[in-house]
This record gives structure tokens, sequence and C-alpha cells, in this order.
DNA sequence: TTGAAAGCGCTAACAT
DNA sequence: ATGTTAGCGCTTTCAA
């Protein structure tokens, strides 16, 4: 059907291929084929001949007939739920760079929120389409992590804590981090500190939320149900659980969310109340998105090195793609606290 | 190589085929392709015996098998500069939602800002890797706009502008939108009204500085260059051009941006100056992205119906796949007035 | 060092 | 209705 392609104007219009090259450079294709690869035992005298061939044909290789026949594909592929967080993109650059230095392609594929197609995604992308895989902020690992493992198909996954499995990841020093956070709090002097959680099925979560436990153990001071509200790292929900809070018989002097975004709608639900920041609310966030030191006040909170995290990410998955067998790796990076104007000492 | 694909047990791990399949169901492999791809000459029993095997096997095509023979790959390439923003995630949103419901894949290319990956991903896409192409706010387009054209590789460009091309496009009633928004901003008495300007390459930014234009031209104000600063769509240059024209000797009383991200950063500036929002100063964004309800006050804007361009271009884009000599079609969604609290009539 | 040839998994003619 | 077969463009033995 597609044999001889021809556009309206009856000319052909084939795409070149390694068959093209090799009539032009006057070899055969199997040499092309070797210089394409940078093989050795090819003379330099027909390599050069070859590569002359290609730059002038604009020859292209086809990436699916390569991968057909057991090369690798130089592509690898990407499985976000959504994408319009600055925490996603961070990350994404980052690996994006990575691969980029190395002649690796991207394939990005989103899920927007529907479990099984993460399934469906994994699995098509390991049929060879990708040479290996990376998941951030998986929700599904658990239904297939296993098959990558057993096929040996090199992945990595950014922010995918489970004790249970040990698989390559990179993720952040959270329980410290969540920590850390809450010592400076404390040290301001607050003693009723609020604690908005991310999505609980994320390990990340979790941690964040032991750490906040933990600090206020190590400080005696009893952990108040009341002062802890599940949130799900979205600026509305962040919002609600700030206004819960803060309505409180005896509400919080701080308030410390999961993530950026939820802080910002924590800073919202302020205003409505006018509460003045950070004079009657102190604010931490964790993340460091771009916007936190956007907004009014500029936003304490912990900071995560994404694009860092994409890059590791990206680096520790090139390894396994040359060398399959490599010891599984997970690589925890610090996570630091960035002070800015969002928190005060406490007055009353 | 992967003849035999052993894992480390020295147990076979291949991948299930179109032959595995065939074996299982007990007939010819032509015939599991015919139940795959629904064509007819299938007897029911037979169907039935592989739609069983397939899902016993647990059969995954191999894409680019698949797309090598010459059948269609049932993937849409998407690309893209960055991703970081609600714009990019709203319309990408739409296309995917659009594309999933027709079995369709999306694979997503980010260029970050590197003008010759844009050109690089074309080409490869291309290759049959995808069925059609959708490319939001390319830069870089001209550069390979005859060759999708010549070769009928179906293509939507989203947000694209240009007189001297005629392609098959969706965007939006710029130039209306921005005429809308200076209205009313007229209407509320502003006669000193300062613009951000979009990143001026962009045919969508130019209309919109037409529409300011064109506007005071309809209210007899003569426009003053003074008033008019070159923005990139991006929040710190907003910020920037805020206080540059908040700073003039005559300040503006309102300020038009030509995209939400920017406004935020006029707010910014503001805030800094002390001025009071919407009381000394009025400002209206463009696009309407979640974040602009959700900011103190919330922002005036001009919408732009973002996840249904990108449903409407996927699906013009689906239509140029099944026919590829459709008609051109350049599709102009209308853009609507958002009126919220970020602007006041002028007072002084 | 090079070329010839055998697939990779699949689609689509072409037979039957 | 169903099976047989010839590629698609490439990598990788295997010979020469």
């Amino acid at each position: 059907m597609r044999k001889k392609d021809t556009d309206k104007d009856g000319q052909m219009a084939r795409e070149i291929t390694i068959v093209d090259v090799a009539d032009e450079a006057g070899v055969s294709y199997a040499t092309v084929s070797r210089v394409i690869n940078n093989k050795d035992h090819v003379s330099p005298d027909k390599r050069e001949r070859v590569l002359r061939a290609m730059a002038q044909l604009g020859y292209v290789a086809n990436m699916q007939a390569r991968s057909l026949a057991g090369g690798e594909s130089r592509v690898v592929g990407l499985l976000v739920d959504y994408l319009s967080s600055s925490y996603m993109d961070e990350i994404i650059r980052g690996i994006d760079e990575a691969l980029d230095a190395e002649n690796y392609d991207l394939m990005l594929y989103t899920t927007h929120r529907r479990k099984t197609k993460e399934s469906a995604y994994v699995t098509k992308l390991t049929r060879r389409l990708a040479d290996g895989l990376l998941l951030i902020l998986p929700r599904n690992a658990a239904a297939y992590l296993d098959t990558l493992r057993q096929r040996q198909f090199p992945h990595v996954l950014v922010d995918y804590l489970s004790d249970k499995q040990n698989v390559p990841s990179v993720s952040t020093t959270n329980f410290r981090g969540a920590y850390d956070a809450m010592t400076f709090l404390l040290s301001l002097g607050h003693r009723r500190i609020g604690f908005i959680t991310g999505t609980m099925e994320f390990g990340c979560a979790r941690d964040r939320l032991d750490g906040y436990r933990a600090a206020l153990k190590d400080h005696d001071i009893p952990v108040d149900p009341q002062l802890i509200c599940e949130g799900n790292f979205m600026q509305p929900l962040g919002y609600q659980c700030g206004q819960m809070l803060l309505n409180l018989p005896e509400p919080p002097t701080a308030l410390f969310s999961s993530n950026d975004t939820m802080a910002f709608g924590v800073m919202e639900a302020a205003r409505e109340l006018c509460l003045r920041l950070p004079e009657d609310l102190s604010i931490v966030g964790f993340d460091d998105i771009p916007q936190a030191s956007h907004v009014h006040p500029a936003l304490t909170t912990v900071r995560q090195p994404l694009e860092e995290m994409g890059r590791s990410a990206a680096l520790l998955l090139l390894k396994y793609i040359a060398h399959p067998n490599a010891e599984i790796e997970r690589i925890e990076l610090p996570t630091r606290l960035i002070i800015r104007e969002s928190c005060q000492a406490r007055t009353s």
C-alpha cells in the first residue's frame, strides 16, 4: 500500500531508507547499518562515503524498523498522571535534559487520573517501543512492577515509596524535610500547628505526615487529630482544609501544608478570614515550585530539587539500559528548608 | 539476539505474538490480524475463539511491527514547547480525551525552547511513528509545514496564526477577545490603559495587540507607545512590565495583560507599590486558566476555551487521518470576557 | 572488512 | 471465509 506512495502530482515521495543510502554510497546496506550504529570493521573510506550519502539524502532512521529488528530504540517512555503542575514540569525538564545529552528521546504518556491506563501504557511501552521506562508518582505501580522486574525491563520510579518493594527509584528526604519545617515553626514559638496532608496513597505524603508527628513528639507536644486535615495536593482542597483548620474553636497559629499548591489555597482561606500573613498566621509549604517565591508573602517551603530528581532518574535509567543487571539503587536527594516571608514568631 | 529472550532462570520469556494467538485459537495468523483490525470475512465462531485466545494469552499488539507493515499506528504525535502552564495542560487534556475516545494514543514531545528539536521531532514522528501530528504554539512551523502538506501527513496546529499560510488549525478570536476586554475597561471610564504583549513571534500575541489598538482607535483615544510593553507570556516579565508601566510619570489606571500569567506578575508589582486592587488599578488578563479565579482579587480575563481547543484539534486531525484529502479547515473558537473582581470604574 | 541472508511482528494482497 | 505469502526497514549472524 505504501509501496509507491505517490503524492498528488504523481511523483514518487518514498522515504529515504538505508538501501537508498547504500546505493548512493555504493556499498551494501549492511555496511550502512554498521556506520549508523557506529560498529567496527568499516574502512574509513567507506564510512566517509556512507556518512556523506546520508547527509546528502537526508536520511532519518525508521524507529520502528530498528526496534523491530532488535536494536535499541533510543526512546525512553515517561508516564505521568497529569501535567499542569510545575512539579511535573521541573522534573520533566531535568529528565529531558539528561536524556537529550545522551541522544535519547522522550515519549510521554499522560494518564489523566485513569488508573487502568497506567498498566496499559506500561505494557505498550514495554514492547520494545522504549528502551526504558520512567514513572513519576505512579498510582498503580504494584500492578506491573513485578512484570517489569521479571522481564528485566529498565525502569526507575520518581517519588514512589513503598517499604515492601525494592524498586529502582529517586525520591527525597520527605520525613526529614517535614521534620525540619516543623522544627523551624516550633522554634518560632508556635505550638498549635495545623497540618494538611497530601494524597495519602503516596509514600511521600505519608512520610511528611510522619515527620510532622515526630517533630511534635520530640518537643513533647501531643498530636491533636483535629489539627490534621487530609488534602490531595491540589489547591481547592488546600483552601477547604485551610478554612476548616482556621475555623476551629482554638485555631492553629501556623499551618504546614504538604505541598506549595495547597499552601496557596490556605493563603486564600486566610485572606478571606481577614488574617494578616504572616502576622496572624505562619504558613509553610513543600516543594518550592517557582510560584512559591512569586506569591505574597513569598512562601517559606521545603525545597525538593525537582529538576535534579529528574536528571538523577534519567541517569539511573540510562545505567540500567546499559547494564540491565546493575544492582537496584534507591537514590534519596536532600530537601532544604527555604525561609521566606510567610512565617513569623508567634506573638500572642 | 532476542530470538530466545531467556530470563535469568533460563526460562523462556518471549513476548506473545499474533502467531501464538493463532496457534492457541487454531487458526492462521492472518485471521488473527483480521480480528484485531476488525475486518470482515471472519466467521463469528473463529472470531470468538481468537478473542478468547487473545485475552487468555494477554496479547498486546506490537506497535512498531504494525506500523512498519503499513498499518496505522493509532498514535498521534504532539509537539509542545514546555509544559508547566495550565494553558498547555488544559489543551492537552482536551486532546487526550478526544483521542482516547477513539482509541488513539498520544505521544508527547517537548522541545523546551530548542527550536531545532522541533523540526527533528517532526521528521521522526512523521516516519509513520504517528498517524498524525498536533502542534501547540509551534515556534518554527514554517520550517516543516510545506513538507507536511506535500506528504499529505495529517496535521493540525493549535494557536498558530499566519496570514501567509493556509494551514489546518484551531485558534480563538484573539482580536475580538482583546477588543472586548478593552471595551469593558473603556466603559469603566479608563482612558490610560497599559498593555503587555505576549511573545510577538506568535500570531495570537499580534492579534491581541491589534485588538487593543483598534478599541482605542474606535474610542478616539490615541495609542500611546509608552503604554505598550513587550512581554513574553511569563510571569517575571509581566512583573517587570507592570513595574515599568506603573512607574510612568503619568501611570495607567488599568492594565491589560496578554495572558493571565503575566497579569499575576502585574499584581505583584502593583502590591509592591502599595496600590490597592482594584481600587487603584484595574487588571485584565487573557486565557482564564484555573488559577485566574483563585487569586485575589479574582482576575477578570478573556476566556479561551482551552480544553475545547484541544478537543477540536484532535477531532479535526482524526478527520484528516480518515480523509487525507479533506479540505483545509481553520477553526476559530469564540473567546468570552469573564468579569471577576480585578476591575473597577475609574474614580479619580 | 564486507556482503548476503535470515528474521523481528505485522498488514494486505493474492490464492484457495 | 480462510490460509499463504510477500514485504515494511532494519539489525545481526554467517560466509566470504
